[in-house]
DNA sequence: ACCTATTTGTCCGTATGTATG
DNA sequence: CCATACATACGGACAAATAGG
């Protein structure tokens, strides 16, 4: 399990850390029922400050595929497959892609309704 | 449009500053398309600081009552309906009373499946 | 039942970046 | 160009929940 990050690149660092989780998740290297490794512990190993870790963990939680709690950790759901892993990727890249196009909210969300009742 | 929040209180004043907005829309004292106070105006009236403001501020954006953009501050949206709002009031309260019950996430979630599909 | 270490949650303060007007 | 205002990140402190002895 090695997570990085690049302080140069543009994307926020917090993000980034939540990306490297993610990815490990989409190609199995992190199952369900695993457990990440404390904040203040990764943050010190990436040269972050905790709450910049503490960030991307949240997002994870978020996107339902880690469970955050006090003394305990953060700790992967059962939910958090692969696949699942792989789709969120995927959607992050096209919301993203979207933005990068000038396209508002409600334009994508538009193109996303169309196709799921196509 | 006043706004309070109390510290000694075991909410996070975040999420009452979050809550107080939610209640204004609510009850129609503020509109869709007005404009908040900037966040730091608004930090210093209620004797809090700045972060606290903006994750209050950030938890509307979530909940799709606000928009937040750089050099212009947090608007209302135009779906921010005082029944909108309510809703969320309700649904908040649903949710934290679940927790008090200990309930899990899937639990609650499997509740309102089941009242969904009746 | 108690205590202690661990770990996230929240809050404060400060600084810098970046989009808006 | 300049002022405004959110976005991100750093750092530090204390509270609260969890787990283990």
């Amino acid at each position: 399990m090695l997570f990085r990050v690049d302080p140069t690149s543009t994307v926020p660092l917090g993000d980034q850390v939540a990306a490297s989780v993610r990815r490990a998740v989409a190609d199995g290297t992190v199952t369900p029922g695993e457990r990440l490794p404390a904040a203040r512990i990764l943050a010190e190993s990436l040269g972050v400050n905790v709450h910049t870790v503490l960030r991307g963990y949240q997002r994870l939680r978020e996107e339902g595929l880690i469970e955050l709690r006090r003394g305990r950790g953060a700790v992967v759901t059962a939910g958090a497959s692969p696949h699942r892993a792989r789709l969120l990727e995927r959607v992050r890249e096209v919301v993203a892609d979207a933005r990068d196009l000038g396209m508002t909210e409600e334009e994508l969300l538009l193109l996303v309704r169309a196709e799921l009742s196509a």
